[in-house]
DNA sequence: GCTATTCCTACTAAATCGATAGGATTAATA
DNA sequence: TATTAATCCTATCGATTTAGTAGGAATAGC
């Protein structure tokens, strides 16, 4: 068995252009092609993840010429919490304990009983932990 | 989108198993039959991934009539990072910063100014302590 | 009106997941 | 030794998801 990536590149990419754009902020709107070019992302597919990102209101866009995408708020109140949500889905590993997905397992008769749900309990609270203290300007400030 | 659901159920089930054996410790083993219908997991399903489990040293097993599987540790010996690593793989959500199954990306020239991976170190480490302080003992120990 | 850009819909190849099928092997016991 | 009950092994399969690709419509600037 290969390495389990359970980053979908979906997220990956969409990461690496919220970075690129936190970074290039100017006046002007970043296009797709410069971000796929310089992240060495499929243009099309960066496409509908920007596409998506602009949907969830974390990105605006201008369309037709010199237009782009650009961030909606600064850097610092981006919260990857919200990133992760609209890019990987639901911060939990399994639906019982999710927060904003909540849904009852089939097969588990009684939750709090059910060792599998403390267990992913823990994982959800502590990864929650991460993503609600890392903001895109933590992202962006990455030195090199 | 549905939920997405993280966790397998390969992993899920293979828990639940490794928590019922655990409960129902005596000095006979305890057969795939019983666990399937006791925690509702399909029968055939269950035995190859108890036979994994064995594979990897979890568990024992013994063949032929009154066989069945059984604990090769204390429950409180069984660590949850070894359980997870047999059954779902590396912990790492990106293959950049595994611990154990560490591989560099393709599509990223300079790791220490990658934004993605600082992320996933983070949250790799939050999750890993949660899964180095859980032993089989903790999750078997879930009153009821 | 030309051109550059986002926006939208649909499709597809490959991989993975969640099983299922069918039997080989082994051990207890009558 | 024959029967039976269990693990063990290999192969297959349908459904879903992933990671794109294709093709063009809509829009804005010049």
């Amino acid at each position: 068995k290969y390495i389990s990536n359970m980053l979908s590149k979906k997220t990956k990419y969409g990461l690496k252009a919220l970075t690129y754009i936190a970074r290039s902020e100017g006046d002007s709107p970043i296009q797709v092609a410069v971000i796929a070019k310089s992240e060495q992302i499929p243009q099309k597919f960066l496409e509908s993840i920007l596409l998506t990102l602009r949907k969830s209101g974390i990105l605006g866009s201008k369309k037709g010429k010199h237009g782009g995408y650009y961030l909606r708020s600064e850097p610092s109140e981006i919260k990857m919490t919200d990133v992760m949500r609209v890019l990987e889905g639901p911060i939990a590993m399994v639906p019982c304990v999710s927060l904003n997905y909540y849904e009852k397992c089939d097969d588990c008769p009684d939750e709090d009983k059910c060792s599998v749900n403390k267990l992913m309990l823990q994982v959800r609270d502590s990864t929650l932990k991460v993503f609600r203290n890392t903001t895109l300007a933590d992202l962006s400030n990455t030195n090199g």
